[in-house]
DNA sequence: GATGAATGAGTATTCATTCAT
DNA sequence: TATGAATGAATACTCATTCAT
């Protein structure tokens, strides 16, 4: 990669960073181009050789930082000493670390939350948009490839847990509504753990 | 009621029918309040005589078409001949029902569900924002006071249960994805059960 | 005066006091005819049944509010017990009068002050806007009949004195610019007074 | 300077005198943004370019405009041929200039007049606003320093004299009231070194 | 006289997008 | 590639004035 393809990258990074920024803290209808520009230190004309519009760029970043928070949680759970968990167990593992990012982060929250379509969720666990993005998909296949129980329609059911945890945790975390996070993380992993059930295809022994 | 609060109460009507018909086809942020106003019939100033701007509209509008729902769901249980059903039948049936609204309806469904928020729905559900809006709540509390089982925490769990269901709808009936409604329902309403299930308070016998 | 007239002096007091309150507090154009009706407590409609528009209160009121402050600057100077001052001490009297006046309430200066043009000036002053409007004129000339010295150009002289000392006052009480009034109060009567012997008639003895 | 530079160097004074003529005509309540732009030929958002808003280019045309009036009564005054005037004489030649300019264009002292705040008008005489806005000040305390005679408190002194002439001369140019500025001016001038001399200081001999 | 709902022209301001340099 | 001045359509909101009741 030479020193031009750098520059190139710089300022497109820049620029991505930037907007993320700008969308978390004002909101994407609140963030102009020119704000962006502006505070990326790039010309207006600049953000159109990258980006085809506002909605371009937000749209990389909601699927770039979804797929970190996986990436992230994954990560946790494979570092951890124990033995060999459950699908179960280790589903709420994940969920419990990526609520744990969102708690800690709760601008994150608002700038994915409500935009985490299905269509985006799935681009973004499944295909690498950056060079190396995150591959959640796969990593879920092999969650349950290795798990004794079998399950039947293992998409509707990570489609279900998925849209679950993302709408339940939202005004829990950002609003302490109808209670707070802490109270209702208990009730929710119980549900996560009931939906999980659900799906378990029960073999005869 | 004389012909002037008539004509008063015709004006509102018509900006919040026309305002709605445009938020469902074109969504908030393309719908301008020149475009209401045009189509409503009335001058722009009429417009600012009875809401503060867009937003304001848009949120009795929720909260007003929210509220139908639940009550069409409950006018139809209650015409149902059947004996005595369950707490966990009741709730499936009035699920059901409002799924089936949101099926025929999809441009409804597009206009509530992503802004749903639990603040909003709770008053949708609770206060009489017109002069006769139904009241969900009181049937949830009257459902739950019916039923022989008892249930910890029944707001955490209506919560649980409307954001499960709002958000895992949106996609299958909008836009067949990852499957179609009809195929996930039955996953959904076992979800369901399941989560009522988890808050039942075990009785000694 | 019947009721009915009671009434009607009512509703067009209310409004004169209130636009005077707004107009001090906001300046006439922030102030809108529906801040003045809706704080007045009467229809809008109510309004152009006795103003033509904003500005005719505003030059109604600037009238009145003049002549209070010479009015009461004259009742001051009539209970001095004192001999025959001169001419100059009147003038220089009344001066100081008003300027207490203005320093005690800031926003009738910055209300009168911009505003005060020599014709609704000569207005104010000499012709009666309300029923008892007070007349400076027939002072003014009264002080100068019962002066020894005589003054050539007395409504030239009248008329600087009053722009200069309108003028000057403004920045010195509202801002302390370029000094405080306190300041600078020494060298304008000074000045007042050097402007009155620029007029005197020197009569051969 | 480039050509671009040259472009936007344009653009911007076209705004600044299509402002200034229609302040002078319409006044600035009634000049709209849309007016200037469309009388300079430039798009709306080029207004933005430049200049917050209408209030901003108004004080900057203030400030130049009264700083013209200086530079070329100071101008004439450098191009008398005779001998070493008295500071009251070149004061008093400076006023008279001034004054001429203003009755050979009373639109501009329309523009002016009511708005030369004595915190605009020191900005306006001392600092320079544009490239080489023209200093008075400098002036000033130049021929304070060569006059002969002492004065106290020159900044009181000039500070009055600029309040009474600038309030004096309004009206009788404008409207001829009370009388009209010809007549007015002998005892404007009497009036002003009457000031000058009392801030004078006696030196004992 | 008194009301106040309705009007709609008018205004400031924003911002995505283009294009000559 | 990169720039950033220029654009002008679009939009929210105000408010003096009218007029049927």
């Amino acid at each position: 990669m030479g020193k031009l393809d750098d520059n190139k990258k710089q300022k497109q990074d820049a620029l991505l960073e930037t907007a993320f920024q700008l969308f978390m803290t004002k909101g994407i209808s609140k963030t102009s181009i020119s704000d962006i520009v502006d505070r990326a230190g790039v010309a207006k004309g600049t953000f159109y050789l990258y980006f085809k519009d506002k909605y371009d760029i937000y749209d990389r970043l909601i699927c770039h930082k979804a797929s970190e928070l996986f990436r992230q949680a994954a990560l946790e759970l494979s570092t951890q000493p124990d033995g060999i968990p459950s699908f179960e167990d280790r589903m709420v593992f994940i969920i419990d670390s990526i609520l744990n990012q969102l708690i800690a982060n709760p601008d994150l929250l608002k700038f994915i939350s409500k935009n985490l379509s299905w269509g985006i969720f799935k681009t973004a666990l499944s295909t690498p948009v950056y060079n190396e993005e995150f591959n959640f998909s796969q990593l879920y296949a092999n969650y349950l490839a290795r798990s004794l129980e079998k399950y039947s329609q293992p998409e509707i059911m990570l489609f279900t847990i998925v849209e679950l945890v993302s709408s339940v945790c939202y005004s829990p975390i950002l609003y302490k509504e109808p209670v707070d996070i802490e109270t209702i993380k208990p009730y929710l992993f119980a549900n996560v753990r009931s939906i999980i059930r659900d799906f378990r295809i029960e073999v005869e022994k």
